[in-house]
DNA sequence: AAAGCGTTTATTTTT
DNA sequence: TAAACGCTTT
C-alpha cells in the first residue's frame, strides 16, 4: 500500500488533509488539482474510513468522473464503483430519477436538448402569435436558461420583468413550462432547477441525501452557476464538508451563466472555509508559463497569481503568420509532420484549438489531403444527427409516451403521408379534448365514422399505419434488449429502407444508425426497461469530450472551451485574429468583461501545452467567400519578445506564398509598396464605412497597419493598407 | 404531400 | 458560406 501524502507538495497535502469543514481550493493550470482530488478521496476511505457511498465528487465533463474514478479504482480497487461521481447534470437526473415522484416527476422523464426546446419555443411563440423576427426564439430560451440558472421559476421571474422583452419571454416561459411539465420532460436547466426545488420544498428528502454525503467536492468550480452552487449548498448542509476547487483565470463559461462570483460567495457563505493555493505548475516548461501568464497578467479583475515551475525552460513559442486559412493548415501540419519525423513526436501528442468550430474544417481537409490521422472533438455532435435523432425520438416516445416533440418529429419520418396539414388538425383535435397527442392517436382505433374526422381517408389510414406501428413496437419494448430494440426500429418504421434509398449520404447515415445500435449494446445486460432508459440518459448528456480516446492515434482538434482541462505535449492555436480570439463579439460590444474571458480562452489553451505551443494566424481568412485581411489578436502583443521565435516578433514575415496545388489566388490589387503610408490627420473615404481620419498608421510586417476614425458611427477601426480599399480624399497639411 | 428552388441572413463557446 | 427559411412546382 502507498502512502497517499508522498509525493504531494506542501500546499496538495494540505488540500489533501483538511477533510472538516468547508474548503476552497485556487488551483492554477497545471497544478495537480484532480492528483489533489483523487488523493483526498483515497485518503478518506482508506485512511478515514469513510465508506465510499458517501461522497459524491461532481466534475464538468463525463469524462473527467470515468477518469477520476479509473484513477481511484487502482488506489482502492473495486469499492471505488460506490462513489458518486458525475456531471452536476448526471447526478441530478439520477436524483431526480429516485426522488422525482415528490415533484410529480415521473421516472420516465425525457431530457430535452437545444434543439427540443426550440420546437417547444417556436410551438409556443405561434401559440402566443409572436413574430420570431421580433424576438428570435433563440434570444427567449437563452433568457429563459438564465433564469432558470439563477433558480427563477416563471412565477417569480414573472414578478421582476422590467421591460417590454421580459414581458413576452415572461410569457413564453410561463407556456414553454406548461408544455415541458404536461410531456414529463425537463431541459437541461430543469435537471438543476427541479432539483433545487425538489430539496427546497421536501426537507425530509433533503436530509436523507444530506445525511448520506458526509463528504462534497465540485470540481472547475469557477465554471458553476448559481444553482449549481445553491445544489452544493443544500447537499452539504448537515456536515458542512464542501469542498471546491476552481481558477478563477480559467472561467470561461460565463455565456452559458457561469458565475464566477460564487468563488466569493463561498467565502462569504462559509467564513471559516479554509483556502489553499496551488501555483506550483507540474505541466509546462518555463516558456509556456512565463507566456501565459504575461497574457492573463493584462486583465484587470483579477487577484494576481505567481505560477512556479521547476520545468526546463524548453523551446520558444513559434508564431507564425500564413498567407491564408489553408495556408495556416498547411503550415500546421507540416510542423507536425516535422516533429513527427525529427523529434519522434506521435500524433496524439499533438492538438490543434481554435475559437470556433466553422474553423475546423480547414484543418480537416488538410488533414486529409497530408494524410494525418485526427480526432475532431465536437463539430456536428452524433446524437444530435437527424438520423440518430430520429431513432432516438422513437425511442424516447416507447418509453414516454407524453413527449410530443419528439412524436411530432417522428409523425412523418420517414415520410409516410401525414402532412403538416393533417399534423395541425391531429394538434388541434388533442386541445379540444384535452388529451395528449399519444391518446389522441389511439383513440382514432376507436373512432367512428360520426365523429367529423377533419383530413382524407388517405391520411387517416396513414395515421392508423403509424398508431400500430407505435403500439406493436411498445409491445416489443416491453422484453427487447435495447439494441435489438435499436434495430426493431430502424427496421420496422421503414428508417433503413428510406435511408438506403438515399444514394449520396445515406450510406454516412446509416453507419451512424449502426453505430447508435453499437452504442446501445452496451446497456444490454440491463433490464428492458432500465436499458432504454441509460441509453437515453446518455444520449442526452453525453458530451464530446467524453468520447475523446487519448490512445488512439491521430491529431486532436478541437476548441478552446473543449479543451479545459486537457493536456499535450505539443499544443497549435489557430485563428489568432481580431475577431477570432478576442471574438468579434467582445470587440463589437465593448464589454470589458467579455474581453476578459476572451483573454482567458486564451490563457486556457496556452496552458495546455506541456512542451511546444504554436500560435499562428493567417493575413486573410475564408468569410463570405473571398477573405477579409485580418489583423493580429491583440493577445501576441502581450507575449514576451524574448519567449518568441517567428514572424510576429516584428521581424517582416515572409512574402506571402502562393500554394503550388491549388490554382493560383489572384494577387491583391495594391501591393504594400505601391501605396504611400498615411498620415494622422489624412481624411480618406472606404466604400463600406464611408469617409474617415487617419488617427495612426504604423508600420506592421510588410505592410501598414491603419487606424481610421470613421464618421456616420462606424466607429474606429484597424486596417491592413495593402487590403483596405482606401482612397484619399484629403492629405493632412504638410 | 414532397421536392426543388431562390432568397435571406447571420455568423461562439455547450452540459 | 451555408444554413435555414419560404415560396413554387410537380
Amino acid at each position: 500500500m502507498t502512502t497517499l501524502l508522498e509525493g504531494l507538495n506542501p500546499q496538495q497535502r494540505e488540500a489533501v488533509q483538511h477533510v472538516d469543514g468547508p474548503l476552497l481550493i485556487i488551483a492554477g493550470p497545471g497544478s495537480g488539482k484532480t492528483r489533489v482530488l483523487v488523493h483526498r478521496i483515497a485518503y478518506l476511505v482508506r485512511d478515514l474510513e469513510v465508506r465510499p457511498w458517501r461522497i459524491v465528487a461532481v466534475t464538468f465533463t463525463n469524462k473527467a468522473a470515468r477518469e477520476m474514478k479509473e484513477r481511484l479504482e487502482r488506489l482502492m480497487g473495486p469499492q471505488a464503483r460506490d462513489l458518486t461521481m458525475g456531471t452536476f447534470h448526471a447526478t441530478c437526473a439520477m436524483l431526480l430519477r429516485r426522488e422525482g415522484d415528490a415533484i410529480g416527476l415521473d421516472r420516465t422523464f425525457t431530457i430535452y436538448d437545444d434543439e427540443d426546446q426550440q420546437d417547444v419555443i417556436k410551438q409556443v411563440m405561434e401559440e402566443l402569435e409572436l413574430d420570431p423576427k421580433r424576438f428570435k426564439p433563440q434570444a427567449i430560451l437563452a433568457t429563459i436558461s438564465n433564469a432558470k440558472s439563477q433558480l427563477l421559476t416563471a412565477e417569480e421571474y414573472r414578478l421582476r420583468v422590467q421591460n417590454y422583452f421580459e414581458e413576452v419571454v415572461s410569457r413564453v416561459y410561463q407556456r414553454y413550462q406548461e408544455l415541458l411539465d404536461r410531456a414529463n420532460a425537463v431541459d437541461f436547466d430543469d435537471l438543476l432547477l427541479k432539483t433545487y426545488l425538489l430539496f427546497h420544498h421536501h426537507p425530509d428528502i433533503l436530509e436523507r441525501w444530506q445525511d448520506r454525503y458526509l463528504h462534497v467536492m465540485v470540481d472547475e468550480f469557477q465554471d458553476t452557476n448559481v444553482a449549481q452552487y445553491a445544489i452544493a449548498r443544500q447537499l452539504s448542509g448537515k456536515h458542512r464538508n464542501l469542498c471546491v476547487v476552481g481558477d478563477p483565470d480559467q472561467s470561461i463559461y460565463s455565456w452559458r451563466n457561469a458565475d464566477i462570483r460564487n468563488i466569493l460567495s463561498f467565502q462569504r457563505d462559509f467564513p471559516d472555509a479554509k483556502t489553499v493555493t496551488l501555483q506550483h505548475n507540474y505541466r509546462s516548461t518555463k516558456t509556456v508559463l512565463e507566456a501565459a501568464s504575461a497574457v492573463i497578467a493584462a486583465n484587470t479583475q483579477r487577484i494576481p497569481q505567481h505560477l512556479t515551475t521547476s520545468n526546463p525552460q524548453g523551446s520558444l513559442i513559434t508564431v507564425t503568420e500564413a498567407y491564408n486559412e489553408e495556408e495556416e493548415a498547411q503550415f500546421i501540419l507540416r510542423e507536425v509532420e516535422r516533429l513527427a519525423k525529427t523529434q519522434n513526436q506521435s500524433y496524439r501528442d499533438c492538438a490543434v484549438m481554435y475559437r470556433t468550430n466553422a474553423q475546423s474544417r480547414a484543418l480537416e481537409e488538410a488533414c486529409l489531403r497530408i494524410g494525418v490521422p485526427y480526432k475532431l472533438v465536437g463539430g456536428v455532435k452524433f446524437y444530435q444527427r437527424r438520423e440518430v435523432k430520429d431513432v432516438l425520438a422513437y425511442l424516447r416516445v416507447l418509453s414516454n409516451p407524453g413527449d410530443e416533440v419528439s412524436l411530432a418529429r417522428i409523425l412523418n419520418v420517414p415520410p409516410r403521408g401525414i402532412g403538416t396539414k393533417t399534423v395541425d388538425q391531429l394538434t388541434f383535435m388533442a386541445r379540444a379534448r384535452g388529451l395528449s397527442l399519444y391518446a389522441t392517436l389511439e383513440g382514432l382505433d376507436q373512432a367512428n365514422p360520426a365523429d367529423n374526422i377533419p383530413w382524407t381517408p388517405r391520411s387517416h389510414k396513414a395515421l392508423m399505419g403509424f398508431v400500430h406501428l407505435l403500439q406493436g413496437l411498445r409491445r416489443e419494448a416491453e422484453h427487447l434488449q435495447v439494441a435489438d430494440l435499436v434495430e426493431a426500429v430502424v427496421e420496422q418504421t421503414g428508417m433503413r429502407a428510406h435511408l438506403k434509398a438515399d444514394r449520396q449520404e445515406g450510406e454516412e447515415r446509416l453507419e451512424n444508425v449502426a453505430e447508435l445500435k453499437a452504442a446501445a449494446g452496451e446497456f444490454n445486460t440491463l433490464d428492458s426497461q432500465e436499458g432504454l432508459a441509460t441509453l437515453l440518459e446518455r444520449a442526452a448528456l453525453m458530451s464530446d469530450v467524453d468520447k475523446l480516446d487519448e490512445e488512439q492515434q491521430g491529431i486532436t482538434l478541437i476548441t478552446l472551451h473543449q479543451a479545459k482541462g486537457l493536456e499535450f505535449p505539443v499544443v497549435f492555436i489557430a485563428g489568432m485574429e481580431e475577431g477570432l480570439l478576442p471574438h468579434i463579439r467582445a470587440i463589437r460590444d465593448e464589454d470589458p468583461a467579455q474581453m476578459e474571458e476572451e483573454r482567458r480562452l486564451c490563457y486556457v489553451g496556452m496552458t495546455r501545452a506541456k512542451e511546444r505551443l504554436y500560435l499562428t494566424r493567417a493575413f486573410r481568412r475564408g468569410f463570405g467567400g473571398r477573405g477579409e485581411p485580418r489583423i493580429a489578436s491583440r493577445f501576441l502583443s502581450d507575449l514576451p519578445r524574448q519567449l518568441i521565435e517567428g514572424a510576429a516578433a516584428s521581424a517582416p514575415p515572409p512574402a506571402p506564398r502562393r500554394r503550388l496545388d491549388l490554382a493560383p489566388l489572384p494577387e491583391p490589387a495594391n501591393t504594400p509598396r505601391q501605396k504611400p503610408p498615411l498620415k494622422a490627420g489624412d481624411k480618406v473615404h472606404h466604400p463600406r464605412f464611408g469617409e474617415g481620419i487617419v488617427v495612426r498608421c504604423v508600420p506592421a510586417r510588410d505592410d501598414h497597419e491603419v487606424t481610421v476614425a470613421f464618421g456616420n458611427g462606424q466607429g474606429v477601426k484597424r486596417l491592413l493598407l495593402s487590403y483596405a480599399p482606401l482612397t484619399v480624399v484629403e492629405r493632412s497639411g504638410r
